[in-house]
Parts: C-alpha cells; structure tokens; sequence
RNA sequence: GGCGGGGUAGCCAAGUGGUAAGGCAGGGCUCUGCAAAAGCCUCAUCCGUCGGUUCGAUUCCGACCCUCGCCUCCA
C-alpha cells in the first residue's frame, strides 16, 4: 500500500517518492537535542514521532537512512560550561549520554548516524564561505557572518517556504529587542558568530576570525555531509519550521543552488495539563521524573503514540495511567497467545503463503494514510477483543494463535511497544503464593484472602486461572 | 497585528455528504469459595454557536464564540 505522508512544503498530503531512481533508499534527517539538559516530554513526543516515521517507512519496504544531530555548542551549553566551570565536552556528554540512554529505553530506533555540530566545524565553515562567495553572507561590522536574505531573495530563491511570512506584519516591539547585532537587515540571521569574552574557550579559528557556529547552519552542514545536497525527508518539531527550517532551506539552497528536502514533515505540539509545559508551573517532566513516578518507558511511549502526530497532544499523568491499563490488556492479549502458539510460530512465520491477516491489512490501511495511528490503535484493539473471545472459547489452534502472534510481531514492527519483560517473581512472594495456595486447599478462605492482600501491599497481583495461579507485579 | 492548528461522550481520541472507530473511567454480566489491572457486553438521537447549500451535514460554505501554537532560544 503506497504510504501518504503531509508535505509542510506543499501543505498537502502526498503519496511518497524517495529520490533514489530504484526507489528503494530514503534519506531522512531529524532535528536532534540540544544537549544542555535532560530531554523533557515534549522533545520526546517529536523523537517518538521521528522513530514511526522511520519504523513505518520500513515497514513498507523501504531501507532508511536515518541521521540525527546533536547540537552541543550553542549559548544556553556556553553559559552551562562557564557556570560549572567546565569544559565544553565533559558538560555536553553529560545530557549526550543520557538523551540517548532515553532514546533506547523508550524503545526509538538508534539513528544510523549521530553527527555533533562540533565535529563539523570545518564543513560548517565552507559552506559559509560558499555563501560569502555567492554574495548570500557578508562580514558585519561585530566580527560575525550573516546571511542576506535580501541578496538571497535577489537570486530569485524563495524565502518562506514552509510558512507565510509577512515581515513588515511582524510585531514592532519584538523586532527592536531582537536587533542586537550589526545585521544589515532585522531578518538576516548569524551563521558565524564571533568570539565574545564569555565565550571563554568556545571558539574555532575560521577565515572569518575566531568564533563559533550560529545554530541553523549547523544542521544544512551535517545534514548534506551525511545524506548529500538533495535528499528525501526532514523531520522536526513544528516551532522549528521558523526560523529553524527555514534557514536551513535558504543556506542551503541558497549555497548549492539544487532543492534541498523533498518532504517535510513536522510534529505538532505536547502540552502537560493543557498548558505549556515550564518548570514554574510544575507541569514540566522529563522521562526520568515519569520513571521516578512508577511509569515505564513503554508506557510513556504508547501514550505518545495515541495521537495523531500533526495535532496537539495534551499529555496528562492521568492519561498516562490510562495508557498503562490499555498496554496491560494488549500485553495479556499477546502473552496468552505465546502461551498457545508459541511452538507453531516458527513454521508459520517460514510460511511465505500465509496470507496478511485483517489486523496486518488495516494496520497498513491506517498507517499508509499520513500515519494514521488512531486508526491503527483501533484495529488492533479489535483485534485483541476478537482475540480474546476465541482464547475464552478454545477456538484457536496453535497454528492460528502462531498467525496471530506472528502479524502482531509485525505490526509491532512499527508501533514498538515490545512486550512486557517479565519480573523474575523474588522467592519470598513465591513462598507467599505457596502458602496462599495451601490456604485455599485446605477451605482456609481467611487466611488465602489475607495473604493475596498482603501480596498486594507487596506490589504483586495473584490470579486464579484454571491453569493455576498467575502472579503479576503491578 | 500577521500566519496556522483545534473545538466529537466524564476524560483521551479517529472518522464520514446518508446518519458516530478505538482506549481509559463508569455500569452490567461470566469464570471463581470470594476475587482480580481475567474475559465478554454496555455506555454520544449526536459531533462549539448561528445561518446557508442539499432529499439529507458532524462532515461543504459563511459569520461568530472559545482555545492552542508560531512570528524571539525552543521539539
């Protein structure tokens, strides 16, 4: 099924074409973390959003090329250096490592390329000069590089791709405030900024003196390196198509002179609580601060996945309660199905003829149109209560729950929810349920009752099933 | 002020010119000695308001109200 995706470029929803003649590679960068804190909430619905992008390219055949930066020289990473008197890299590290310890805890596919802005210093540097050399950039009076957008427009290139823009309608007040620097014009942005005292030893020697990259052409630098000058997807979040996305199109184009992303694609908004998330409010989580609450990164990573990508997404600490009881019944869903199927799921898995199940067909369906993950959620919610009921009855072979777990497996391919590790139950709750067990043998109904309410004190879940007991950590 | 999203059950959230997916919570039931974060069933005469087009609109058009975001570092 031919997957559609929305164009910020054309504002419409377009049927994917990868660049590459045989169709099969894409290209795709994404916007990484700026690496001065731990990554909140927020970030993590765009890199979530990123890893479906990349998950569900895959899942329809594609072999993607994934290639996430890391920002880790910019102003808030400098005065982060200088106030805990250290270095540039020991400070950057720090949120490095942690960012992408999160990244694979909620399950985000490790990009095949994490270029840093530092270590591209020099390709960030010719692709200034190419701008200088074009008459795009210029040397102002302060000792930094700015881009034209006047001489850029001159050239017949169009700035305000992704968005409409009215300059002479933007706020008054704002542009004044904004205008510190000796730029020709207010909308002109640094590409190169000079060396300042409270840069301490951030710096890079440069043909345009000492200084250090402006944030925008970072991205177009590593981004052509790593992917070419043309290539198929940028992602990011919706506040960076201006300025961030943007400029990156006009340094870009504007020093190649070739179109520079195909498809733009940007993810919508998180708030927490119906606000906008800020450490005053109290409404501000990093994935951390949700581990610490009892969350699991799975958890956190369905509830980030419910909604569709291109519209706001309250997040909420009772939604994600919700979320936590919605996984448990897919993963009880799955674990039953393992239980029958198991022994059958590698014949059938080899099996090339087994047809797509409906739950694979409109999982596709749903995802193919502009990923759909609503949809999506809802046939496989459907197909788990179709599921169950066939479980309930012993209606199932272990070939069929082997064809069931097998076009999970596939659909999970995309969603990335896994399944539940299972706790090792301690042997002192082992020896509870034991004593329970007895208990309840010997009609000693007090007693069991008693000690399945102190098991769950004790975090766990005791059931009865005509299996025998099931243990369950909550 | 300019530009762009939204307003669908208690909450979250799809969708369609022909009468509303799914999840959570709630209610009922089943297995059970009793239970269960076990399973099944149920739960919007109605989709912000007012007009218009239409045989028919939640879905198209217009106006209005509310709300969020971008325009400045920001995912």
């Amino acid at each position: 099924m031919a997957l559609k995706l929305f164009n910020t470029l054309t504002r419409s929803v377009q049927e994917f074409a990868p660049l590459d003649p045989t169709g099969k590679t894409v290209g795709m960068y994404c916007c990484g973390p700026t690496v001065y804190d731990f990554a909140h909430i927020g970030n993590w619905r765009t890199f979530v959003f990123a890893d479906l992008v990349r998950r569900s390219l895959e899942f329809s055949g594609y072999s993607v090329r994934h290639v996430m930066n890391i920002t880790d020289v910019e102003d808030k990473i400098i005065k982060g250096v200088r106030e805990n008197k250290t270095t540039l890299r020991e400070f950057t590290a720090k949120f490095e490592t942690a960012f992408l310890d999160d990244l694979k805890a909620l399950n985000c596919q490790t990009p095949h390329v994490i270029p840093r802005a530092t270590e591209y210093i020099a390709e960030i540097i010719s692709l200034i000069e190419k701008l200088v050399a074009r008459g795009i950039a210029y040397k102002a009076a302060d000792g930094s590089v700015y881009f034209s957008i006047t001489k850029y427009q001159g050239c017949g290139c169009n700035y305000g791709q992704l968005l409409k823009l009215n300059f002479d309608e933007m706020r008054a007040g704002e542009r004044v405030s904004s205008d510190e620097y000796e730029k020709e014009s207010v909308a002109d942005f640094a590409l190169w900024k000079a060396r300042v005292p409270g840069d301490g030893d951030v710096f890079w020697p440069s043909p345009f003196g000492e200084g250090r990259p402006g944030w925008h052409i970072e991205c177009s630098a590593m981004s052509m390196k790593v992917l070419g000058e043309s290539f198929d997807l940028h992602l990011g979040g919706e506040d960076l198509k201006f300025p961030h996305h943007e400029d990156e199109i006009a340094q870009s184009e504007g020093a190649t002179g070739k179109p520079f992303v195909k498809y733009w694609m940007h993810g919508a908004f998180l708030l927490v609580e119906g606000k906008k998330m800020s450490k005053s409010l109290g409404n501000y989580f990093t994935l951390r601060d949700l581990l610490a609450k009892g969350f699991a990164a799975r958890e956190v990573r369905y509830l980030l996945l419910t909604a569709y990508y291109r519209e706001t997404f309250n997040f909420t600490l009772d939604g994600l309660a919700g979320a936590k009881s919605a996984l448990a019944r897919i993963d009880e869903c799955v674990s039953k199905l393992r239980e029958v199927g198991r022994d059958a799921l590698p014949r059938v898995q080899a099996d090339q003829h087994v047809s797509p199940t409906s739950l694979v067909e409109q999982f596709s369906a749903a995802i193919s149109e502009d990923l759909n993950i609503s949809a999506a959620w809802g046939a496989v919610f459907e197909w788990v209560r179709e599921t169950n009921t066939k479980l309930a009855n012993n209606s199932l072979s272990a070939t069929a729950a082997a064809a069931n777990l097998a076009a999970w497996e596939k659909v999970d391919s995309v969603l990335g929810i896994g399944v539940k590790t299972e706790t090792e139950v301690p042997p002192e709750i082992l020896a509870l349920a034991e004593a329970r067990t007895a208990a309840k043998q010997a009609k000693d109904f007090k007693k069991s009752d008693a000690i399945r309410d102190e098991l769950k004190a004790k975090g766990w879940v005791i059931e009865d099933t005509p299996k025998g007991i099931k243990l369950k950590k909550l």
